[in-house]
RNA sequence: GGUCCUGUGGCCGAGUGGCUAGGCAGAGCUCUGCAAAAGCUCGUACAGCGGUUCGAAUCCGCUCGGGACCUCCA
């Protein structure tokens, strides 16, 4: 049995992973900003690491996975306009802030659950834990790596520095980031320009504002998810997960504040997903890119073919290893879509087959079948390569075919492997890389009339009366459902995305 | 400007020295009342140039292209 590795990004190599903690696994990932709704780009690393946490669960640890909501807001713009990002959006839409936090969250919830993610153990809000960011800030003033400037801290990267290793993680070269010169005013409250805001003071029209040791204000852009983090699952933990544009300065800066007031390097593997582009760049509101989940499981954006249900986008996104870009298109999203079904279908057929002792044992058939199957553990190990999974479980659906069509023989398998198979497909496909069919007929009311209808279209078949075979078929097909005729007289049907 | 990543067949995308990745689209065949599905077969791809090597998509160099980060960002 081969051992997990990880790719860790500070270290920059795939690493054998071992738990703090035998047996039990601490995550944290950076969780959504809640002041607007969730883009597909944002369903990367959702999904990934929800991917993550089902293999280490599956592995037999226990995991305890904290994925965070930023509803306290950050900086649009630094400097004199500077506006909590929240209460100005607030603003716009008349809405409460928090009113604007819980409609996003919901949304948020929802496309989860529609991706089949399953929810963190813990998902700590921002608001939440002012507190404990307080706390730690303190800490770091206490420790003289920080500083107060009219109201605000600032995190003293200079001195940081001196005796610790700042861009370790990103690559970043301390000289140059002391040397960059930015004409951002604001900038004369910091001792020098790579430093980072722990706290800002409020002006008087923020609506989110917190009472703290050095006045009004709000918590900073990075000190959120360490205190969370630390809170949750102590001073050093095993992962930490995100975007890969998060490591600098959010997760740089994380490191840093983490360090000072645990004394430990907070994170013993920090992964990082790659960006979804759509024509090549980064999707992005800053670019005027996105294209946001509501839009995409309705098909309503102009830049759609049509919708797109939200295991596809799923299917599509664990077709590509994680750390890979993943350029969008229609046509991508299309393939994926044809993809999933004849995966799903196939598995389907594998559930309803049972081994029957017939003809003999193709020993290269069952040689292959069991290396396939055995290569799925593999590959997974190795930096969870969904890809390179879903390519052999891709390579089993002829044979899986071929079994329901009889053109293998059911017993070309030996029993221990036909079992296996079914097990692992059941593992792997559902519980691990989470896949679910899309068809929408989980209804007992049209199972029935479904069935009624294929009674009376083998009837007429059976008469040779094809006239009403046909009409059977090609007006259910004008509803968006497919009626397909098997091997051995059977029938199926599946309704069209 | 600095740091880093990347360029694979019509499209998406695995793959870091020699063994068919895979999906979608396309072509042919088989099965079939027809259709669909399914099965079989096929394209023989690795930006360009040069180098290392018995052998390179895979290592090195150069050229060209694309991108990320350096500012909120999954």
């Amino acid at each position: 049995m081969s051992q997990l590795k990880i790719y860790n990004s500070l270290t920059r190599q795939k690493e054998v992973f071992t738990p703090i903690t035998p047996g039990h696994v601490g995550m944290y990932v950076c969780g959504p900003t809640v002041s607007g709704e969730s883009h597909l780009g944002h369903a990367r690393p959702y999904i990934t690491f929800d991917v993550v946490y089902r293999y280490l669960t599956h592995l037999g640890n226990k995991v305890r996975y904290v994925r965070n909501i930023t509803d306290a807001g950050h900086f649009e713009e630094e400097g004199r306009e500077a506006e909590d990002k929240i209460s100005k959006k607030a603003v716009l839409e008349k809405l409460e802030p928090m009113e604007l936090v819980q409609k996003y969250t919901n949304l948020f919830h929802w496309a989860m659950e529609k991706f089949n993610n399953i929810p963190p153990s813990i998902e700590p809000t921002a608001t939440g834990h002012i507190v404990e960011q307080i706390g730690m800030i303190e800490q770091i003033i206490e420790a003289g790596y920080a500083y107060v400037s009219n109201g605000s801290v600032y995190f003293d990267v200079k001195k940081y520095a001196a005796s610790h290793d700042y861009g370790k993680l990103s690559g970043r070269v301390i000289e140059d980031l002391l040397e960059t010169t930015r004409e951002l005013e604001g900038q004369e409250e910091k001792r020098d320009t790579a430093d980072f805001a722990l706290w800002k003071n409020a002006a008087p029209e923020h609506i989110m504002r917190w009472k703290s040791p050095w006045g009004i204000g709000f918590p900073g852009w990075h000190i959120e998810c360490s205190a969370m983090a630390t809170k949750y699952l102590g001073a050093q933990f095993d992962i930490h997960g995100g975007g890969m544009d998060l490591l600098f300065p959010h997760h740089e800066s994380e490191i840093a504040q983490s360090t000072i007031c645990n004394h430990v390097a907070p994170v013993r593997y920090w992964v990082h997903n790659n960006m979804i582009t759509i024509n090549g760049r980064k999707m992005g509101k800053s670019y005027n890119n996105v294209i946001k989940l509501t839009e995409l499981f309705s098909g309503d954006h102009p830049l759609l073919a049509k919708a797109f249900h939200p295991m596809v986008i799923r299917f599509f996104i664990l077709q590509t290893q994680y750390r890979s870009t993943l350029d969008f298109s229609n046509e991508a999203l299309q393939a994926a879509e044809k993809g999933l079904k004849r995966l799903w279908d196939a598995w389907e057929k594998l559930k309803a087959l049972e081994y029957v002792q017939e003809g003999t044992v193709d020993e290269n058939l069952d040689k292959k079948v069991l290396q396939l199957v055995q290569e799925l553990e593999e590959f997974m190990n190795d930096d969870f390569n969904t890809a390179k999974v879903l390519a052999n479980l891709f390579e089993l659906v002829p044979v899986i075919n071929s079994m329901k069509d009889k053109l293998i023989a059911a017993g070309a398998l030996k029993e221990e492997t036909f079992s296996f198979l079914k097990k692992q497909l059941q593992l792997y496909i559902e519980d691990i890389l989470g896949l679910q069919g899309v068809s929408e007929a989980d209804n007992d009311r049209l199972q029935g009339v479904m069935q009624l209808l294929i009674d009376i279209r083998k009837e007429a078949k059976g008469k040779k009366d094809f006239a009403t075979s046909d009409k059977i078929r090609n007006q259910l097909a004008q509803l968006g459902i497919s009626l397909k005729d098997e091997k051995g007289g059977e029938m199926s049907w599946s309704v069209e995305g």
